[in-house]
DNA sequence: CATGAATGAGGTTTCATTCAT
DNA sequence: TATGAATGAAACCTCATTCAT
């Protein structure tokens, strides 16, 4: 399940212990999928440590000894799924540099919406747990490297310069991220969702050769 | 504040009392305000129902005599703010018609703006509860609402066909909602938020355009 | 039992209410009583507050009520009871103003030993629960009340003069209270108070005549 | 540190093994220490067994395999401590027979404060820990010990007789114990603990000759 | 023997909701 | 009708103790 990383939380919230040995490893990755799970068979005003720790397999105390509270249980499950979905959008911008626009627009969109639908659970899951425990420093954090990187790809654009970089790229991530959100929390069908590609495909290109002087 | 809305919730969860008395109105107001202030100040974990009577200066039971439980509350108050932006939006749609395209864009954005705007305090506030409790619901009930106005304002648009407007609207929607969700929720300075206004026009414009044939 | 009063603690504990209706009086009283049977009969590492508030025949929320958390509680207590016990010290102390040595120690001694007796369950239950939760503050400071309605006390014994009052009386009350300590928690018997008594003025008349120029 | 003593508990709680291999002695010689650091630096209420472990540098494994339960390092720690002050206390007490009643005093003042002087830290610490778990037991075991080695010295004392020795004794203990208590945990400076000597002396002689016929 | 991850009972505290006054 | 004290289920978290490695 994604790339090896360690459980932790931002700040002072550090993670307790490191999963060097393979149980651990285990261990933290069956954490991760109870949480999904009970966050979405559950609901967020469900999701107990003690419903995590149960559906995960193991006690109370072993979730708490990798995670030393509840927030940071939280914020490291939704960093692990985020840092996933901007890494598929890292490389793709790294991949497209000197591309026409439209070759870039595509590609970045297609690598968000397969990342967000190779784990489309954790991606509706946790919409609704950002918003507490302060997790929107994390989302903030994350979407700020992807959008480096996309600026850094669209400076290589041929034949096109924008007067904004900045704001058009923070604009474009966050219409297509929105749009993203809409749909996926709907329960939208694989016809929407082709939809929501070639719609986010448009939309990009439309803002984006707009916004370019 | 807003129009007269009665309290109620979605479902079974009716309202237990019309407020045809000026001070049922004063009170369904004052919780109104206190719910924001408490979100606000405290935090979507320390809303507690005694803690925002207590800040609207009732008792504990007087609202649960307006609202038979936290849920309701809060549905309420989503609902209400909601309602008021999306009103704002369609009293929008219905001037603009048979305006140029641009002119309702731009008409459309700056009214789903100016809403927020007004009680941006309460837009903030709210994100960090509209995933509990189901408020997605109510948020898609009222965003249908606006969707339908708009799609109805642009099929007045002189000289433009929208193949699939129902998704298009959708689409501008969610991008239009999506971006002033992220600008409002960091804080955004006046800069920022004309910003906001500018780009989304920009956008807006550029991909209607496109997704009309 | 006890004088009335308020149930409150030292510093940032402060007490959540004030009883001014019966009910709530009662509900402090049974509280405070029911601290000290489980106390006496499980021991200290089993006081739970859970624990306390069955016994005293409310629910744990009501407990919460009244005490902001469990420290709170104890050092409520820990004061009611020591409270008492000093301020019969200080009556008596007012009392035997000019009246010779002997007489103001053997007022003193008994007053002490006393009060102690008088609530015997609580005196031995909170020797060990003091130490706990920073409870050496609430005894010194009471206890520093009584220290000085004794020093002013032996002011005015004639024919006497100390070089030191403050450290003389500090050393005789630490003496009178760790002895009637070690006593009490012995379990002793009537007569072994009895002793206890009588050794008291003699040890304190011989050191205080022998403190004095 | 302190003389050799084997970890042990009181009553069925006998130590797993008997410290004969260097390793095994330095090993309870850091626990001891560790518990004395815990206390201190953290409170009664966070020694936990998992901390003590982890300062003395063992596993908790390890600690187990020492003392079968945190009941039985708490005695044992509580059992070194006092067993250290009292056989100085008791060495007094045979350096003395024979001598003048005012010597007697003075020599097992000087001891008792010194040996609770030498290791101040544990003197403190442990004040906070024997109400919890039966302490008082091995507190009173030991000071009987102490008292019968001082009742024995006092009858070798020239020139005086004690109605009811024994009593008269535990008096001057509990005395001297309580003061010497109440002087340490209030953090006295060098001062104040040579005033604890001289009035204690003081006490001391007084009541003595005082209880003596 | 030593280690330290795992266990889970149980402790403290909160808070939605009720109902006697 | 308004009040707010009382309720108690349930959440979070700790820590003594065990046992596989």
């Amino acid at each position: 399940m994604y790339s090896h990383m360690t459980p932790h939380a931002a700040g002072s919230l550090e993670a307790r212990k490191t999963p060097v040995q393979t149980r651990s490893t285990a261990t933290v990755e069956a954490i991760f999928e109870a949480t999904i799970q009970v966050l979405l068979r559950e609901g967020a005003d469900r999701l107990t440590t003690t419903r995590v720790a149960a559906r995960a397999g193991v006690s109370v105390g072993t979730l708490y000894q990798y995670y030393p509270n509840k927030h940071s249980l939280l914020l490291a499950v939704i960093e692990r799924h985020l840092n996933h979905v901007m890494e598929a959008v890292e490389r793709a911008c790294m991949e497209q540099r000197h591309q026409p626009l439209s070759t870039m627009v595509d590609a970045v969109v297609q690598a968000f919406v397969d990342a967000k639908l190779e784990r489309r659970d954790a991606s509706v899951a946790l919409y609704a747990v950002v918003s507490e425990s302060g997790g929107e420093a994390v989302v903030a954090r994350l979407a700020k490297k992807a959008r480096t990187a996309m600026s850094s790809m669209l400076k290589t654009a041929p034949g096109v310069h924008f007067s904004d970089i900045d704001f058009t790229v923070f604009m474009f991530f966050a219409a297509m991220a929105g749009a993203a959100r809409v749909v996926l929390e709907a329960g939208a069908s694989p016809k929407m969702v082709e939809n929501l590609r070639t719609h986010l495909v448009l939309l990009g290109e439309a803002y984006l050769n707009n916004a370019a002087k």
